[in-house]
RNA sequence: GCCUACGUAGCUCAGUCGGUAGAGCACUUCCUUGGUAAGGAAGAGGCCACCGGUUCAAGUCCGGUCGUAGGCUCCA
């Protein structure tokens, strides 16, 4: 047989002998490369290790370490999960089982569920066949011959996914032992390639997505190509876990919920004085980036939102009540209130861009499956705002609202930044032109931005196109907050309109734009971001003075009320315990400083500071603290 | 709304086979007066989410309701 030339990614060439697959490549460059390789790429074709090669080809082994690969290891646990229940469950039917972010699931139709204790069953199912190595084999079938096969199996859906696949396409299967299943692929190319896998749940899932079909019995796994990979993971699962913002919530007496009012966040005072702290923060912003803030009604006649379009698109969602003869909405939103705002005094094109702000409190009747902490509510405010403004002012207008965007979030820490434009969905209103304009003024806009941004085709709103801010926080999960929203729909609805220069009346443009998005989620995502460690500018609970014994409480007293009434919130530990129990009870309830006072300092007139997480720095007299505790909160350093 | 799990003191949780409710932390009082992450003792604290059923007897078993969690679906 004749030699074929294979180039490697680094433009090496080595000749093997035709017919040689990617698998036995690899081993000839090395077994640790073989070890770790899960598929390949053949001319910028991915397909798998054992495809034999026939002509000089370009070959990148794909190790389960890179992005792609680790999706082929998740893929391929997924069969063999489907496998161990198959061998469990015989009455079980496969549907599908995708490789999602760092998971895989595989959705079963069967009559019974799975418990924790079958989890642990197929969990040990799964360990036995990878250590079995079964080789896993790509069959490619006709159209009928890929039917025939899995209905005789009994496999409906998997009968329902052939019969959507296009008639010219191949269809594959693999075959592992006796298990067979419908799949692109590709694969590993035996089961003892899985190493190190968990099963992480169980729940309900509808076929193809939609509440109208079967319920199914989804399980979650993930697999890494390392026992690291795998160890990390799991630990920032519980990592993520400590930072609950529900739990951090109620560890540190921040919010609560009551049974009463689902989905309705109860905040302390202290919870208040930070969420004060985030409405105060955007308020000086909207001084310095000219809105003016308004207060508009909580209740409205249903006539608002059947002009506006929600009554017909949300009224399931909204709250109602009847009062006599006449039907009312607690108002989900702003804008209908603020375009009746605009609408009360006539408009010059002089008066435009109109920056109208609210942090009016908002009802959504979140159904009860999809509440969840303060991430999704039912009662919520929003740092939210509507630009009133001329076609051509658009691009000005969203110029300036990046600039304000990039100053919030970095003010928070909020460092990683990712945008999405949302441009026209299928179905849309509004005219045309006002389409392209926006779309391309938007489009420009990024593109002359430092953004990082991808669009996300026909995923706009039905009355304007959108962009979405997304953030990375500590752990590095992405949170959307900021939107920008431009609505060509409900000026229209509302009839609004401005004197133009040449005195014919022109419908103004509406921009939708939060920052912070909802407060109340906003505070989840930020309290996790930072660990319930809160700068002091935020920190509900900023110092704690503690004496070191009674003998000194006077001038603990003293020092307590020096900080008060230099405008800190500071508490006094007047507790018979040990300073260290103090320090102990300060630290776990992430109070920013610690003023130690005992006879020393009570002499000197200083104090003994510690803060939070770095221990003794050592005394200072008291008047230079305030000061310096002063420029730190006036810089609202984080 | 759907699937699954859970609901016991302010918090975290235990409670065996159905037989009068338990711990730690926090709280109150007392002793201790101390120097950078837990000093000691005592006390108080419960409609075991709610409603119904089975039973001589229910925190425990069964049904329903409410709430919460993980998903599914939804998200102006």
């Amino acid at each position: 047989m004749n030699d074929i030339t294979i180039t490697f990614p680094d433009k090496s060439t080595r000749s093997f002998p035709a017919g040689i697959n990617s698998l036995q490549i690899a081993e000839s460059i090395g077994p640790r490369l073989a070890e770790a390789a899960v598929a390949v790429k053949i001319d910028d074709r991915f397909t798998d290790l054992t495809v034999p090669i026939d002509h000089d080809a370009k070959v990148e082994i794909v190790t389960g370490d890179s992005k792609e690969g680790h999706d082929v290891l998740l893929h391929s646990t997924a069969h063999l999960m489907a496998q161990a229940v198959k061998s469990l469950f015989p009455d079980a039917k496969v549907t599908i089982g995708p490789a999602i972010e760092n998971r895989f699931y595989y959705d079963f139709d069967i009559d019974s569920t799975f418990s924790d204790v079958d989890l642990g069953k197929i969990e040990a199912k799964m360990q036995a066949l990878a250590k079995s190595d079964y080789s896993i084999s790509r069959l490619e079938l006709k159209r009928n011959e890929a039917l025939k096969t899995f209905k005789e199996m009994g496999e409906e859906y998997k009968v329902e996914i052939i019969e959507a696949i296009d008639e010219s396409e191949t269809i594959s299967v693999y075959r592992q032992d006796d298990f067979l299943d419908l799949c692109r692929g590709p694969h590993v190319p035996s089961t003892g390639k899985i190493k190190y896998f968990k099963l992480l749940g169980t729940s309900g899932a509808y076929w193809r997505g939609d509440e109208n079909n079967t319920m199914l019995q989804r399980i979650y796994g993930t697999v890494f190509s390392s026992k690291k990979g795998l160890k990390e993971y799991l630990h920032n699962l519980e990592e993520a876990k400590k930072r609950d913002h529900r739990k951090l919530g109620k560890e540190l007496n921040l919010f609560f919920f009551h049974q009463l009012s689902p989905a309705s966040p109860f905040f302390t005072d202290w919870g208040t004085i930070v969420y004060n702290g985030l409405v105060d923060f955007i308020r000086e912003l909207y001084q310095k980036y000219d809105y003016k803030e308004v207060i508009s009604p909580q209740i409205f006649d249903m006539e608002l939102w059947k002009q506006s379009g929600h009554y017909e698109m949300f009224i399931d969602n909204m709250f109602s009540m009847k009062m006599g003869e006449r039907e009312f909405g607690l108002k989900p939103m702003n804008c209908p209130g603020h375009t009746l705002i605009y609408s009360h005094e006539l408009h010059s094109y002089r008066d435009l861009p109109i920056r109208m702000a609210d942090f009016g409190r908002l009802h959504r009747f979140e159904k009860a499956g999809v509440i969840s902490g303060l991430t999704r509510v039912r009662s919520m405010s929003q740092d939210d705002a509507h630009i009133f403004c001329m076609p051509e002012q658009i691009g000005e207008e969203i110029t300036i609202l990046f600039e304000m965007i990039r100053e919030v979030f970095k003010a928070f820490n909020f460092n990683e930044i990712t945008v999405a434009l949302s441009t026209k969905p299928e179905k849309a209103l509004g005219d045309a032109k006002l389409w392209d304009l926006a779309e391309s003024t938007l489009n420009e806009l990024l593109e002359k931005s430092d953004f990082n941004f991808t669009i996300d085709e026909g995923e706009g709103a039905f009355y304007g196109p959108k962009i979405d801010f997304n953030v990375k926080d500590a752990l590095k999960r992405d949170h959307q907050l900021a939107t920008v929203q431009l609505d060509f729909v409900l000026p229209e609805r509302f009839k609004l309109k401005y004197i133009a220069q040449d005195g014919s009346d022109k419908r103004p443009v509406m921009i939708h734009r939060a920052i912070l998005g909802s407060l109340e989620r906003f505070f989840g995502v930020y309290l996790e971001h930072c660990g319930g460690d809160f700068p002091l500018w935020l920190a509900p609970r900023q110092i704690a003075v503690l004496p070191v014994s009674d003998k000194v409480i006077d001038y603990a007293s003293h020092v307590t009320d020096e900080l008060s009434s230099s405008g800190f919130r500071v508490e006094l530990d007047g507790k018979a315990d040990k300073i260290g129990a103090k320090i102990r009870q300060a630290e776990l309830s992430k109070i920013n400083i610690m003023l130690i006072v005992g006879e020393k300092e009570a002499e000197a007139g200083t104090v003994s500071v510690r803060k939070r997480h770095q221990g003794d720095l050592g005394s200072i007299p008291l008047n230079d603290l305030i000061h310096s505790l002063q420029k730190e909160i006036n810089k609202r350093s984080s």
